[in-house]
DNA sequence: TTCAATTACTATCTTAAGGTAGTATTAATA
DNA sequence: TATTAATACTACCTTAAGATAGTAATTGAA
């Protein structure tokens, strides 16, 4: 009952950035260095989120990463979905889930309302929203 | 997020023995067969089942298991707490959660609801809850 | 007392996530 | 143009969950 280690990452990396929007750019090593990252771990997940357009990167020196959107327009959600790690309108809190509607079990109705409230929570948070308070995540 | 192969296979298994109150024993032939659990690793959460005290296990011919104690006095929470996997009053909804109640991210209050939500379903479920009504998770 | 049916134990294999290593490519600047 | 600092690519290693295999121990019944 938990994120993925990449999506955590994922996060906490998009927030640093989002948080450093004064410099323009910002690299590789700093990015491990400071959220503690291993630093060939975080150059894959990079290019992970080069590939779904939510970073651009700069090759070459004098080179980093910076957001491609603006960090309200960059939601919780579209990180998890591309780790797989958003919830499913379908999903059963069990995971079994080939229940149908004429059968559930006492778990079934009872899972609704928290699920609403994480799938809204994860669609209408956005990088703005958990970065900037002053402290890392 | 999501549980784990190992909790779901348990909830499953758990809940069939509790939907054959009538028969004394199930064994794990049976149990395999039926909920389509790979037989070797069916045993082995079995036995882990046994020495956690939900499961009373006969062995030799005509042997099985049975539960050890009602089924609306066994909850879904203590079989998650069993493989890991309930969630954690301190747990972080990211599972970063080492940020502390001065500096919160702006998912941090909003998790607090569907936590309280979850963990408050899984304490309070039994199997009898989840099983007994005719079909099978 | 032997056999067959059952659970328990120990060791090993497989798979996917997490992580590492080495090299290629790119681009600013001396 | 050569150097250097950066990202990208490809391949591999490690770990833990999931799954399998073989054998030992137990027990009811022929
Ligand atoms: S009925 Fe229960 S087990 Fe089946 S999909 Fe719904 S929550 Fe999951
Ligand atoms: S502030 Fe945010 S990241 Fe930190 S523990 Fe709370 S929910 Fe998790």
């Amino acid at each position: 009952m938990q994120l993925s280690n990449t999506s955590q990452y994922a996060i906490r990396i998009l927030a640093y950035i989002a948080d450093q929007a004064d410099s323009p750019l910002v690299n590789a090593t700093q990015l491990s260095q400071r959220l503690h990252i291993p630093y060939k771990f975080l150059t894959k997940i990079m290019t992970t989120l080069v590939k779904k357009d939510l970073i651009l990167s700069i090759r070459g020196k004098e080179g980093g990463y910076a957001l491609k959107r603006d960090s309200s327009e960059i939601m919780v959600g579209d990180i998890l979905d591309i780790f797989n790690d958003s919830i499913q309108d379908e999903q059963c809190v069990l995971g079994i889930g080939f229940c149908n509607g004429m059968c559930k079990c006492a778990l079934h109705d009872q899972w609704m309302e928290p699920k609403h409230l994480l799938q809204k929570m994860f669609r209408e948070s956005s990088l703005k929203d958990i970065a900037g308070r002053g402290c890392k995540i």
